[in-house]
DNA sequence: ATGAAAGCGCTAACAG
DNA sequence: CTGTTAGCGCTTTCAT
């Protein structure tokens, strides 16, 4: 069933029966109602690939992501897709699982798919990779690493606000040896949020001594607790550059019968759905994954409809700020005078 | 750029540089050798809605899921795609979040993109939408819940199998009080974990009066373990219809302040990654999200290549089979017993 | 306002 | 073994 099987039940022509179904005004209400009725009738879907060989778009943007079992990712993936539906777009999802074959084949899919943009927000791709994209002018979103290029959008994150108000926060609850647990350091983002941490603790004079490097998972985080704990200067705080490795850290704490937040306060980073769910639910660091996903798009949508390559706003900015739960407390020492004064 | 270009600089017609690309047999090495070095300096990829819209294959398969943000998901989704990679389709991913809006658009979505075949992971999808799909022949996989009909495979989950051993594996740590929190009773697969827990019980002449019906939520199992405590017929264990459920029971018992596993015995279903991560880490009856992937994958696979509909073996089988952790431990009354004694 | 016809990039029959 | 050509289903000039 075909739009020529449509045009004629309709008796009229193939192209009034596409302007029917694409509402160009101009078509007479009357065949566009006989139109219609057809479509109706027989159950009649023009087909998308047809429209994207003649059209030039494909109306599908592609979302490049580390590995969707990365809680990090669904939410974005589910923002993303909600925005598709409503645009009348479909999303090509590919995952790199860190794997270089894999991103390659990535870039290929997303070219042999003809998409019409693609949001990247994975980390370390390969440049060269990239450069079969910028070299066909597709549209390309970035998260914090993209180049300053035509075409190429990026969402650049301030981790210092959200950052330097969990160090306020623990400050102000006494706290003054505060660790830090780092991720990977080759990644641009693990970077930017210990210099974060660095600059934050610097501002209020505190030492930022007691650091660790993890590597953003929930076992790192547990080895992150271990040596610092091992290491006998132990922090009354710690301050995660992820979430999964503030529950690594919490689970580790549990096996060493120390209490959250009574005996260590700890803080996460990106604020994932699962946050709200440990015991104690987590404070931490929100990074909006759901307006991270709705600026992606938004960069996506403006470079397809762009007629002149008019090169600027294509920066956008996503805050990062503190939301409080119960994982953090006043220092312990403070916390037991207190609590003294109060039996009194 | 496009294969009139290749074929033009290859000084070949474009018939061969398509048969070069799509490696027919008959082609003269030194031609395809001609042509693959033109594609590989000019960067050619072939365009995939041109041939589809020869091929009449799209080589997508649809995976139509409840929403990406269950944590029962994202592992079966990375597993499809990484058996699409393998096989050269892509997938077209769409969820329902519960909506009919949505779960019409979501067949809409697949016949426009002319899908290959589609995957149904999600529960209470209406048939008349189905039918759709079923009258343009789409090859479609289901759980459970599909009907029996040409081009239709159904993934048969043996949720009895898991649930007996977890009964059993609760019975011989001399548990006798064993509640249930079951899922919304109008899912089949809900209501089917609830009978296969009836009769594991029957069978071993337990009594099954501890009833609690959840929603296969975390608030859910919260709500469920408030409802068990106030009934003052403790349970001493609890299986959990799905594991969010099983993470619910167990932070509402930590704000009791009961001790999972010493207080009570916590048993999860379907083994959720977080499943390993929670503390303690969760016992469980698995349903392996890996397989499920595979089985559904496969069965799609199958029914794109067949050339007569022959109308058997459409019938898959998923097993499930308890995964021991650290949520489970002797009755409360067994295990002081037995401390006393070693104290003596 | 509507229709005829060209053509999007590719594959597959058919001819040579 | 290779080339010529028709056509997949649709949109879009260009006439009318």
């Amino acid at each position: 069933m075909d739009i020529r099987e449509i045009a004629r039940r309709a008796r009229v022509s193939t192209a009034t029966v596409s302007r029917a179904i694409n509402r160009v005004p101009t078509v007479d209400a009357q065949l566009a109602k006989r139109v219609w009725r057809v479509v109706d009738k027989l159950g009649y879907y023009p087909n998308t690939q047809a429209r994207a060989l003649v059209s030039g778009r494909s109306r599908i943007f592609g979302l490049v992501v580390s590995e969707i079992t990365n809680p990090f990712f669904p939410e974005i993936v589910q923002t993303f897709e909600n925005l598709a539906v409503e645009n009348n777009y479909e999303i090509l999802l590919t995952s790199t699982v860190h794997d270089p074959k894999r991103m390659e084949l990535s870039v290929r899919r997303m070219i042999e798919r003809r998409v019409d943009g693609v949001a990247i927000l994975t980390f370390g791709m390969e440049d060269s990779l990239l450069e079969h994209l910028r070299f066909r002018k597709v549209p390309l979103v970035f998260v914090d690493v993209g180049p300053d290029a035509p075409h190429v959008a990026n969402i650049r994150i301030d981790y210092l606000s959200g950052i330097r108000q969990a160090v306020q926060h623990l400050a102000a609850l006494r706290h003054t040896r505060i660790a830090f647990v780092s991720g990977p350091l080759q990644l641009k983002s693990a970077l930017a949020r210990k210099n974060a941490f660095l600059q934050s603790m610097a501002e209020i004079g505190l030492p930022a001594n007691l650091i660790v490097e993890g590597d953003h998972s929930l076992e790192g985080g547990m080895g992150a607790l271990t040596k610092l704990i091992a290491s006998n200067c132990c922090p009354t705080a710690v301050l995660c550059s992820n979430d999964m490795t503030a529950i690594g850290v919490i689970r580790e704490a549990y096996d060493h019968d120390m209490k959250i937040p009574a005996d260590l306060s700890v803080i996460g980073f990106d604020d994932i759905r699962l946050a709200q769910f440990t015991t104690p639910p987590l404070t931490t660091v929100q990074m909006s994954q759901t307006e991270l996903a709705k600026l992606a798009f938004r960069a996506l949508m403006n470079e397809v409809g762009k007629v002149s390559p008019n090169h600027r706003m294509n920066e956008y900015r996503l805050i990062t700020s503190l939301i409080l739960r119960r994982s953090t407390e006043l220092a312990p020492s403070v916390n037991e005078r207190k609590k003294s004064l109060k039996a009194k």
